[in-house]
DNA sequence: ATACAGTTTTTTGTATACAGTATTCAAGTA
DNA sequence: TACTTGAATACTGTATACAAAAAACTGTAT
């Protein structure tokens, strides 16, 4: 075995190599952060020509950009093909969650399976974290950090697909459920679920563990529903049909 | 009002105005067949310009194309951006079919929930129609019919989001299904798992339902793996690694 | 004012050209 | 033979042009 074998190798190995983003998926990734910050509001039309122009890309990879918001369902196409931000009605949002509450049961369950005790350590260090920087931690950090807490729990069930699908259904519910968790009557209610969930995962308990999630995001429901009908009575009356904001 | 706004409300309402698909849209669902039925075996490689060239369209409707058929994981793309046909090892497909165990089942007990009874009936026939076809239909045509079956319940389930990932995961998961389905050893232990699914949702009986519902996949998992392992032993050697084939 | 028809403007769908990468292949070297 | 190098080839990413479709606008008649 000749010398520069070993460089290849280590080459290979050691760099996750990860290859430049295209051009689409940059603009995807800046187009989402606007959208789930509420630069572009709910039903914003996104009409190509305009952003493309104000992203200094062409309509190609846009248009690449807008497909990959529409595999998370941030952005919906009308009936004849125009897109805008997706605006999902409280029913649509209840079924995302159902579905959302079966995959990180699924998870759960495989969690308590096969994950390693460093995975659940580092699931339980995450709700501790969570604990003792609610009450210094801004809304949008904590959230992030309760967000985090979830995903460290589907990748603990070393699935990628179910990962992957989980991604998506997150994206479309992340701004309802980040409206739903500034309101301080859910905190602790939060705080006992989560728990129960570490609780349930560390004794690898799989019934319990599923039921825990699922429970976690059937409440989830109900919240939103509130936290949504009190921000719409609010004094900031959103944008809901125009078009972007320059 | 007008008699011409009653001609308008017509048009609008009656026709489900299926608007004309675009040609990627036209060249996804071509492909998607060929891939379904081993035209392009798994791994083929699939360059965009020999591709629309075949199809008689351009590359920018044709990458559209692959996306689509990347959402439904049929086609993948190498670390340098090649599209191939997705190969999935048994591992994936196990995991896969772990997801889609987890999405059946939720929709097995939403079904019990909510769905009418004709909805229930219709389920029922489909099972019906499926004993009685069995000894002579095709490996094909009765393939079709299982998974009209199991499409049918998470139809019933009324939820949009969940029947669109359930239609991705089938979408990747067809193949090895079929292959497996072939099998005459697997089919009298599917036509009794059936009929528990059918029995527990007439029954209105969430965990049954989701229960039988999830088994029969886990079972799943087990055939492919034995009917995986028989036709790669089989007289035909398929392409795993080649070029699209003209 | 409202509804309508025709026209203009905007927007999307598709083809194509070109640049930058990746891959293949052939010749040369140890 | 196995390995490297460099040129030739093939492939993908992006910009752009043009056609077709949809939306906005205008003036007119009711």
């Amino acid at each position: 075995m000749s010398d520069t074998t070993n460089i290849k190798a280590l080459l290979d190995s050691d760099t996750t190599l990860a290859r430049r983003p295209s051009l689409g998926e940059e603009a995807a990734e800046k187009l989402r952060e606007m959208i789930l910050l509420e630069k572009f509001p709910p039903g914003t039309a996104l009409p190509e020509t305009e952003l493309s122009k104000a992203l200094g890309i062409s309509r190609t990879p846009l248009r690449e950009a807008m497909r990959l918001l529409e595999i998370d369902g941030l952005v919906e196409h009308s009936d004849t093909r125009r897109a805008r931000v997706a605006a999902p009605s409280l029913e649509e949002l209840a079924q995302n969650l159902m579905v959302l509450g079966a995959l990180e049961g699924l998870a759960g369950e495989q969690v308590c399976l096969n994950a390693t005790q460093a995975q659940l350590d580092l699931i339980a260090n995450l709700n501790k974290r969570m604990i003792e920087e609610a009450p210094s931690a801004d809304p949008l950090s904590a959230f992030r950090l309760d967000m985090e807490f979830h995903r460290a729990i589907v990748l603990a069930a070393a699935n990628p697909s179910l990962l992957e699908t989980h991604r998506q259904y997150n994206a479309r519910l992340w701004r309802a459920r980040f409206i739903s968790s500034k309101r301080r009557a859910h905190q602790e209610t939060k705080r006992v679920m989560h728990q129960s969930i570490v609780d349930a995962l560390l004794a690898r308990d799989q019934n319990a563990a599923s039921n825990a999630l699922r429970r976690h995001l059937d409440n989830a429901v109900r919240n939103i529903d509130v936290a949504m009908k009190e921000q719409s009575q609010g004094p900031i009356d959103n944008n809901f049909t125009g078009r972007a904001v320059k």
